[in-house]
DNA sequence: TATTTTTGCTTGAAATATATAGCAAAACTA
DNA sequence: TAGTTTTGCTATATATTTCAAGCAAAAATA
């Protein structure tokens, strides 16, 4: 079971939306959407990726990265980890774990409105 | 039927290598590579382009996009095509045609020994 | 409170990727 | 020439991706 269906719920918590509300923007169904978020997800396509990248606004070649895809040499070390991309923090490293975790948080502070 | 099917045979026979010979270098089935060649697969993962990638000596991200695959932005303009990255020629612009054409005669030249 | 809507989730099916086994023709060898 | 090896290929099987349908709990609305 994949750990990074994590990362794609918490991405889109952070940004308030819900399963369909992503259905809609990348016509990528819920149930899918659902499954890959829970780990049952092995390798999601490319193509899947890319649409996901856009919507959450996060560096395609990041996700590609994340769930095991070769990357282009290129575009492997200009790319911002999701959080700092979020954020724009100037923490430096931040670990995976960590990395949920203030997704997570991000969530709580938005939802204390 | 993809039709860059053409483009992994002629890279393939450019080289000089049976099907046998890849699978080796590879570990991706001969079966599967025939099918590759004939245009049956529609999108091979990322992984399968990425060894045939090193085996071919093309550029990763030029196999991801010929297939339809999204490319990370900052990989998509420094590639070099096939056939120049095979004959590293200065002819400039090369249709698909063009470049299938070419691969098969450098395979007929070489064959003249 | 009753009804409707929304939300996350599961199940079952369809499409696609990939491997194993093996066939038939061509090439090689004795 | 007979037998062996090589080569490209097909057929069958398994795994994975992805979708369509629908369910049950929570939320919203009447």
């Amino acid at each position: 079971m994949p750990e990074y269906g994590q990362y794609f719920k918490a991405l889109r918590e952070s940004k308030g939306f819900t399963l369909r509300d992503v259905e809609k923007k990348t016509d990528i169904s819920n149930a899918y959407l659902s499954q890959l978020e829970s780990g049952k997800v092995k390798q999601p396509s490319p193509n899947t990726l890319f649409k996901l990248s856009e919507v959450y606004r996060v560096a395609y070649s990041l996700l590609m990265k994340k769930v095991g895809y070769p990357v282009p040499d290129d575009s492997i070390n200009n790319e911002k980890s999701m959080v700092q991309t979020i954020v724009s923090n100037k923490l430096g490293e931040i670990s995976s774990d960590e990395e949920i975790e203030l997704l997570q948080y991000l969530k709580f502070i938005r939802s204390r409105k």
